[in-house]
DNA sequence: CAAATAGTTTAGCCTTGGCTAACAATTATT
DNA sequence: AATAATTGTTAGCCAAGGCTAAACTATTTG
């Protein structure tokens, strides 16, 4: 295994400019790191799904799978074999043919993905990003905020957008 | 095509607390945000890929396929896969058994995406989030962030950082 | 310099999340 | 009520990105 922690004595020689960027970080918190965003990888689709289903549920009064499949831009295959897995993960409920209904533990993801999506959304245009491409930064970014992140926007928001 | 824009008359029975979350936005937005979703998970672990080999050639003075698989916590065998599409892709050359470079393209994208990783890194300890969780959200929001909000964030460390 | 160790590649498997095409059920229209 | 239109499902395809095991190459060391 190669990977002491000692810089190359080149290493400047390739520095190209004025911002030289960080170190590098322990081999240990590197992997850390890229396991988190692979980790949230396999969630993020499974929770934009239940947000938006919910999101339809609470200003259609239903979701529909054409709905989602026109929203998501994505065909009703595709969105028929998702239902099929978050059915088999406990997070809704449906009956072929009819429209879908999250379950208790659908509900809670929902309410945690809706909050996050807000605060991200919020504290974007609190910095003063135009709202379209709020909306757009806020739905990729929403899945690797950490706690303590969201905790310090929502701070920002609450100075900020306030007053 | 039941996507009409009209909110279901009982889509306030289910508002559940104070904060409402904003109404949905028109479909033909919502479906673009999905899908500048989808792509920039398409070139994500590329990017990924190609800024760690950089990364490395910078501070180490060269890439190795087991340094990458051990920092990415992936096993060679993955690497390999990835190196044989980052040649295709006309990223990096690679000889058999030998250590990588990238092609002027490749330290392109590998610059490009470094420096959009250090401003958000950088924007995040100056919000005062922690160092190690600000790596680890960095990490998974680089790939979210648009240009415009880039530029935002750069005003922000320039404006809290210095002094 | 031969053997052991470390690094790389290949083969073959699996799951996800897309797609299209064909078919089935529901809902709307006449 | 019969037919048309919409909506939902299934089957079967594909590429990406993981994995393990086995084979091969390079480097280090006894």
């Amino acid at each position: 295994m190669s990977d002491n922690d000692q810089s190359h004595p080149n290493a400047a020689a390739s520095m190209s400019n004025s911002n030289c960027g960080d170190a590098l970080p322990p081999v240990g918190q590197h992997t850390r790191q890229y396991e988190t965003v692979r980790n949230a990888h396999e969630t993020e689709l499974i929770e934009d799904y239940v947000e938006l289903i919910g999101d339809l549920i609470r200003h259609r009064g239903e979701a529909r799978a054409a709905d989602i499949a026109n929203r998501m831009g994505v065909s009703q295959a595709t969105v028929s074999k998702m239902i099929r897995r978050l059915n088999e993960l406990g997070l809704v409920t449906s009956r072929p043919y009819r429209s879908l209904f999250l379950t208790e533990e659908g509900q809670k993801m929902a309410e945690i993905s809706r909050k996050r999506h807000d605060i991200v959304l919020h504290f974007l245009r609190a910095l003063g990003v135009n709202d379209t491409t709020a909306r757009i930064d806020a739905e990729g970014m929403e899945h690797h905020v950490s706690d303590e992140t969201l905790t310090i926007m929502q701070g920002f928001i609450d100075q900020h957008a306030k007053r």
